[in-house]
DNA sequence: TCAGCACCTTCCTACAATGGGAAGGTCAAG
DNA sequence: CTTGACCTTCCCATTGTAGGAAGGTGCTGA
C-alpha cells in the first residue's frame, strides 16, 4: 500500500512517517518502480505501535528503545518496565508542576474581580507584590 | 546595570533577555557608549514580571498581552481575568490528559512482571493487543 | 489522446522557548 | 601589557509537527 493508505490505517500522518524513516525510527523499506514507498500490514502495525506510544507521551527517543525491545524476542521485560516506570514518574512530576500552577492561578483569579476597573491582583501577583509559587 | 546583573536580579538569563528584546517583548532600551545594554530597576521589575508569568506557564505571546495590560493604566481587569482564566483552563485540560496517560501507564506497569522473562503486557498494550486510552 | 486530479517524491521553512558556542570588542585589576 | 570577566552579534541545536514549493506518476473521463 502507499504511504497515504498506511497513514490513514495507522493514524500517523504521511509527513511523520517520512520523518520517522529519516531519523531511523523505522527502516527505509521497499520502494516501487516509480519510487513510491510501499507498506504492508506489519509496517502499519509498527506505526500503530509508535502512535500508541506517542499517545502515552513517550518521546521518539524512548520509542526507539521500545521498538528495539519489541522487535527483540530475547528481551527482558524488566527493561520495558523500567523505561515505562521512569516515563510515568516524569508524567507525575509534570502533573504536580501543572497543579501548582493551576492552584496559584486559581488564587489570583479568585482575588481579581474581573470587571471594568483597572486594579487587578493578577497583574500585581505577577509583578511580585504577592506570594508566588516558585518554579 | 549590565545585562548580567539584570539577569541575576530577575532570574531571566542574559540570553533570554536579548531574545525577548529581539522579538519585541521588551523594548530595545538604552545602550552605553561601548554598546553594552543598560538596565535600571524598572527593567528588572518587568523582567521579573515576565519570569513569574513564565513560571505560571503563560506563553510569550500571552505575556505580550499581559505586559500591555500591565503598562496600560486604563486597562480593564476583566481582560486580565479572561486571559488568565483561559490559561487556567488550558492547564487543567493538560492535567487531565496527563492523568489519563498516567492511569494507562500504571495499568500496564501493574500487569508487567518486569523480570527476566520477555513477555510484556506493556509492549502488547502498545502494539494494540489491549485496551488503550485514545488520544 | 490529452486534461485534470489525486497522489507521490524531495527539500526548505516554520513554530516555541531555550541553550551552546564562536569570533570579536571592552574594561578593570594586577 | 596581559589576563579574565564581562559584553556584542550571529549561527546552530533541540522536539515533534506542519505547510508549502517544485516536480514526477498514474488513473479516469471526455
Amino acid at each position: 500500500m502507499q504511504i497515504g493508505t498506511a497513514a490513514e490505517a495507522s493514524g500517523v500522518s504521511a509527513k511523520m512517517i517520512r520523518h520517522y524513516e529519516a531519523i531511523g525510527l523505522i527502516s527505509s523499506g521497499a520502494r516501487r518502480i516509480n519510487g513510491y514507498r510501499d507498506y504492508d500490514s506489519r509496517d502499519v502495525h509498527e506505526l500503530r505501535f509508535i502512535r500508541s506510544a506517542r499517545d502515552l507521551g513517550f518521546s521518539l527517543d524512548e520509542i526507539r528503545t521500545l521498538l528495539d525491545l519489541w522487535r527483540n524476542k530475547d528481551r527482558n521485560s524488566r527493561d520495558v518496565h523500567q523505561l515505562a516506570a521512569r516515563h510515568l514518574a516524569d508524567i507525575e512530576r509534570k502533573i504536580v508542576e501543572l497543579q501548582a500552577m493551576a492552584a496559584t492561578l486559581r488564587e489570583l483569579l479568585h482575588a481579581c474581580h474581573g470587571d471594568a476597573r483597572p486594579d487587578c491582583p493578577i497583574l500585581a501577583g505577577l509583578s511580585g507584590k504577592t506570594s508566588m509559587a516558585g518554579h
